[in-house]
Order: structure tokens, then sequence, then C-alpha cells
DNA sequence: CAGACGAATCTAGCATTGCTAGGCTAGGGG
DNA sequence: CCCCTAGCCTAGCAATGCTAGATTCGTCTG
């Protein structure tokens, strides 16, 4: 999984073949089939579920007074920075499946951390989805320079304003 | 384009394989590498365009008393009734190149629509381009069930709101 | 202590992929 | 009558995800 995401992070995740993987580890492929039996698809879920785990923590960590902008900026700066990771997470036909039994509890925590910097109250549920969604789209827009770099905090101060 | 299109939205994008096209169109694969000499992706980027294309008419074509409400259902509603075509514009390793000078025109022309239906005045820019993102987000949570489908309407709803 | 067993690993190969080199055929110009 | 170009095809290459079968090695049994 390291292996996966060190090259994923550099190369994109087109080059992460399972030869290469198998390489990177020092074995020979079947091994990988081993510990992942689903093969190539199994080891991106198991990557992006350990994003959403490191995402969830980065959220959860923002309580200050402006903990809105604190967490949009927190949101942003992961995606940025970890944007193969975050692609998987989001953007992999993965294995990953939501709004399912099967739904692994990495993937709920997250929301539930949300839902907690935005409060309580009637329409919370919804108003933490559409905050979720903004970054979302935001983070994605801005990754393929479909949004200026340069307004980044004008952005992230407007969208505190709006969910204010 | 259209065999593309088709395939796609009925099996996915992995499905839209180069002999696939080739045999849906009844010639043979060299015969695509002269109409798209890079190929694949090149494939992929004009269907991309085309979808861009089409979305601005649909985006422009909203002026009603309510036309943020009017506009983000029928942003979403396109998002989901052409899925595929819908992850090729925004989520496909594409040859489609942004902020460069040679972005296609298409990709331009949609977020002029959006800002008009935002309206002028200062950081109209800003909002308009966080009202994109908006639903652009919730498109693609929407689409891998991470929102719940039933607050559909309420999301609209409070989209709206939020940017009045 | 010999032999069997099971876990871990590897070599070798399959089918499919995107892509390309080279050859074939038809139709118009010298 | 010959040649050239446009259009198309057959055949093949390297790389991919994945798997069947063989090999190695430590451990447990009789």
């Amino acid at each position: 999984m390291a292996a996966a995401r060190t090259i994923a992070e550099t190369e994109g995740w087109s080059a992460v073949t399972v030869r290469r993987l198998a390489a990177a580890i020092g074995y020979s492929q079947p091994v990988l089939y081993q510990h992942f039996p689903r093969g190539r698809p199994e080891i991106i879920a198991a990557v992006a579920r350990s994003g959403f785990a490191q995402l969830e923590e980065l959220v959860a960590g923002a309580d200050d007074p402006d903990a809105l902008a604190q967490t949009a900026r927190a949101y942003l700066t992961f995606a940025r920075e970890h944007a193969g990771l975050y692609t998987a997470m989001f953007e992999m036909p993965s294995l990953n499946r939501f709004a399912s039994s099967q739904t692994p509890p990495e993937l709920r925590r997250g929301f539930d951390a949300l839902v907690a910097v935005l409060g309580r109250g009637p329409g919370a549920d919804t108003r933490a989805e559409l905050f979720w969604s903004m970054l979302h789209g935001v983070a994605v827009l801005e990754r393929d320079r479909r949004l200026p770099a340069a307004q980044r905090e004008e952005r992230i101060a407007e969208i505190a304003r709006l969910f204010s």
C-alpha cells in the first residue's frame, strides 16, 4: 500500500501496475494476489480507505473560533498535497461501496466529523452534505486548474461566509 | 464519438476499447488512428468537449424567476442522466487542458453562462466559481451514493438559498 | 530419523489492451 | 500503360491484469 501510494503520488495511478508494485516490494506478482485476492482494484481500495482515515483525523482536529475556514483550508490542503491519494478516494473505479451495509466505517466517520463542525439544528445534515460537496468540488476543480490558484484564500473565506 | 458515448453510458469507459469502437463503426482499428492520431485519449477528450457544449446550452437556457434552483436542477439532472459523459468531462485523464492558451472554447463558455445566472457585482466571479464547485461536488457525491438520493430537491433548495 | 504435509514463493503463460508497421486495392494523372 | 496517392486492412509488438502449476523450506508425524 505504501508503495502504491508513493508511485501514484509521483507518476499517477496508471503507473501503479502489479508488476511495478511487485518489484517495489521485492516479491513476485502472485504474492500480491494472496494478500489482495481481488487484485489491483482491492489494493487501490485499501489505499483509499487509509486516505479516508487520514482525512478524518485532519477534519476532526479543527476546533477553533472560525472552525469553518479552518476545516475548509485543511480539507483543500489535504486534497492538494495528496492528489494521488485523493483521486483514489473519490475518482477511481473502486471496490469501496457507499450507502450499503458493507460500507467501511472509515468512510462514515469523516462525514460525522464534518457534521460536528457545522453544528446541530434543523437541516444540519443537508448543510453538512453541501459543505462537503462544496469542498470536494473546489478540490477537484482547483486541481484541474479550472479555478485560479491565486484566489484560494478568497474562496475559503467566501465558503466560510456562505455556511456561517 | 457517438459509439464511444453509447458504450461508455451503458458499460462504463473501461469497455470503450479501440477494438470495440472499430467493430462498432465497421472499420479496422488503424482508421481510428487516422482521425484521432493521439488515439483513445483523444477520442475521450473529443467526447468530453461535446459534453461541455451540451452542458452550456442547458445552463444558458435557464432564465426563470428562480434561475438558481432551475440551473442547479438542470446541471444535476444532466450529470445524472449522462453519467458516462460527465465522467469523461471531469474525471478522466484527458488531453483537455484548462487555464492554458490551448483551452478549447467550449470549456470556457459554460462557466460564463454560470456567471450570468449569478449576476454581476463585486466578487461575482468567486461566487460563480463556488456555485459551479458546489454543483460538481453534489453531482459526483450523489452519483457515488455518498449523498442520499431522497433529499435531492431539498439540497437544490438549500443551494439556491445559500447563493441567493 | 525418514517421510509427508502445508505455507510461501516463483516461473511461465494466457487473454486483452493501446498502438503501429507494412502491404493491398482502387482510381485518377502522366 | 504505368505510377502515385488515399484509404483501408492484416498482422504483430510490448505492456497489462491475472493465474496455473511447480519448487522450496520448515514443521509435524510415525
